[in-house]
DNA sequence: GAGTAGGTCGGAAACTTTCCTACTCGGAGT
DNA sequence: ACTCCGAGTAGGAAAGTTTCCGACCTACTC
């Protein structure tokens, strides 16, 4: 009822240190009791404590022991693996992917299938069996799968449901979630590929440590990623990133920038024939079809001319070049980085290729299962403890705290 | 060193609640005892005590009694307005404006000059004097300003300090932050003028509890302020919003897309004779004049055509239209409407006039200023009781709780 | 007299300091 | 080469401190 105003009873505190031990033990790996008395401040009784507490409950397990100092071997603490699974899934186009990961980022089982063409429940089917398959192979069952998040072609709102604009899809609405939902009980969010591949980029990619920056992710068609201050900008209706129709001197307004379908025609006006696809166009500029060359280069031109623009508006610190022609990389960024040294900007714009290996979307999305499932877990590990008042304060470190992983909430910030 | 993790000693409890008490006193105006400790969720003896604290430090007065409940009178606490005062500067192009205000957002005293034109050190003077005169008003010494936002037409580095691309300033770099400090020693920022209009309009005007938007600053150029998650987004370099540089199809790159000269032209080439100024333009077309109302036409073209851009991008919730010629809202926003429901786009764009009166750029630097005074303040009273240990544990409320208000740092957010 | 504001006191919870035991490594002495 | 002992470290327990809370009490106004 009343806003979060983040005060509590004494219990709080115990939350706040028990989730700073967590944090330390997540971020620096296995650890020693005095390590984690170094840093985090506290001191050793109350780690003790905590870390007795929080292996009592499953979110800490022991981990050998540190016998390179002298002395007694000091016990060794580290996030335990099972104690959150996270589920990623990468509906494409052609191929559905999933993969399974445990709370330490551990790939358990991967899987994948032909994508089915037409209804929903075909494909909501086939990402349950992908589920229970992965399932299988690690030695659990679906429903122990603490997040699923599925990554799709097509705009996502912000309650990670409702699809819109779904390119080759089968409908929009909720209907998707829905029947994955009826097939696979589990906590589920819908989100949009580029972003999950934005995602991929943050976490294992070219853009660690990078707050602010643009994934452009080519391939059937042109959309960006958008990372701000290290979070995902969505925007209001999730439609943030739709670049591919930003306006362009040589196109009408209101069709898209680039795609395979533009490639194509421009394919056509070059001279190419036998209406190859992009894949192979791409294959013959890099054997030196000139004519090739001449498609290549423009797409170049185009991909500079939407990164100028978005960089006009929103100023990253970088782009990257992803998707399924960021392979591409090769042919497409000298040209890219010398049409914006041409043409573009009265501000010098970096751009590099993609660094995740593999599929982007799939690693995107299998971490960001893997943060909510754990941030869930951690919070249910940390808040409430057994004796606390049943009342609960206004305070809710599952939600209130600088945890927060809400997408869904409109994040009406206080803070310029 | 160590990183910060969110862990203390018991005096961290205090600080979290006493914090909670003054967010509660400062959101819902002055407040009785009993009322802050429903909001809170803390007991009355917490509060008590807290409150006592507080009042000692400085940070909240009491303010009468409230004698609509029956019983003996509560007493009614408040935000101390002397406890942080701010100083809010507007760097026009042809004036100086600055104002005063305490920590409850009264404004204390106003004053403006003719702004200088070419030395950076006039400038600073002016600004120094304007200061002085305001404190020598309001009956105290400019030193006692807790903080002073300074609004300039130009692109500020993320530093708040330097400055780029002045359009009529005296010169970039930081010359001008280190100038003004000289003459005026209390912490300042300096900040562009579409941002703070923009921090206006969030507080005071259309955007109230909108997350996203953009506000379209149309005057001697075309500037964005961009608020994203309910806060500034300044971009890598302080360069976010500079969408006058928008590609457009009738415009060659490079070159803006709008400002006062570009109307100027359009003036002359739909006829119109003898190089009017913008404002009379506007004029003669509010009086009905058809070459006038062609110009206006295709202000509000370019307009829509660069919101149409820029809802690609970061699809904002709300776009509001303000600037110099924001006041033009009636002749500019039907037609704006009109082309974006035409040309654009595949998503609806809301636009709406400006709601913020007086100078959105003074009002933005003097709530900004007053939001960083006050932050400081309440940090200070909030942090480290007296008897607390010295060491200090990592925990410091003043930079490190979820009242971050740096703007420096990279803010290398973890979560997405 | 009922309802409310404000104060005080004792208890409970949580963190810290201090003291203590146990363990291991390495060097010195036999 | 073997043994012994000191230094440094890990882990635990007890006492002390800080803070919050509930309960009781007084005083005030309708």
């Amino acid at each position: 009822m009343s806003a979060n105003y983040l005060a509590g009873p004494q219990g709080l505190l115990w939350s706040i240190n028990a989730r700073a031990v967590l944090d330390v033990i997540d971020r620096e790996g296995p650890l020693g009791r005095p390590e984690i008395t170094r840093a985090t401040g506290l001191s050793k009784t109350t780690v003790a404590q905590a870390l007795r507490e929080l292996v009592a409950r499953g979110a800490v397990e022991e981990a050998g022991a540190d016998t390179t100092r002298r002395g007694p071997a000091a016990t060794l603490y580290r996030i335990a693996p099972r104690c959150a699974l996270a589920l990623g899934v990468d509906i494409g186009h052609l191929r559905i992917r999933a993969v399974l990961v445990d709370a330490v980022g551990e790939t358990l089982a991967q899987a994948e299938t032909r994508a089915p063409r037409r209804r929903v429940a075909d494909t909501a089917a086939a990402v349950a069996a992908l589920a229970a398959e992965c399932a299988g192979r690690a030695g659990t069952e679906p429903g122990a799968v603490g997040q699923a998040v599925v990554g799709v072609p097509a705009v996502v709102a912000r309650d990670g449901r409702t699809v819109r604009r779904a390119y080759g899809l089968p409908q929009g609405g909720r209907g998707l979630a829905e029947a994955i939902e009826r097939d696979l009980p589990v906590p589920l969010l819908l989100e949009n590929d580029v972003n999950l591949a934005a995602v991929a980029e943050q976490r294992f990619g070219a853009c660690a440590g990078v707050a602010d920056f643009v994934l452009l992710g080519v391939g059937v068609g042109l959309g960006a990623g958008i990372v701000l201050g290290g979070r995902l900008h969505r925007g209001f209706a999730g439609g943030a990133g739709e670049v591919a129709f930003l306006p362009h001197p040589a196109t009408e307004l209101g069709t898209e920038v680039l795609g395979a379908r533009r490639i194509a025609e421009q394919a056509r006006r070059a001279g190419i024939e036998g209406s190859p696809s992009t894949r192979e166009i791409f294959d013959s500029a890099r054997a030196g079809d000139e004519r090739a060359l001449a498609v290549v280069d423009a797409t170049a031109r185009r991909i500079a001319h939407v990164a100028a623009s978005v960089a006009l508006v929103i100023e990253p610190e970088l782009f990257v070049l992803g998707g399924a022609f960021g392979a591409s990389a090769d042919l497409l960024l000298g040209r890219i980085r010398r049409h914006l040294a041409r043409d573009a900007a009265p501000l010098p714009i970096r751009i590099v290729a993609s660094g995740v290996p593999g599929d982007p979307v799939l690693r995107g999305a299998s971490w960001l299962a893997r943060h909510r499932a754990r941030e869930r877990a951690f919070a249910a590990a940390v808040g409430g403890r057994p004796h606390e008042t049943a009342a609960g304060g206004p305070y809710d470190v599952a939600t209130g705290g600088p945890y927060d992983t809400d997408l869904a909430g409109a994040g009406k910030g206080d803070i310029t």
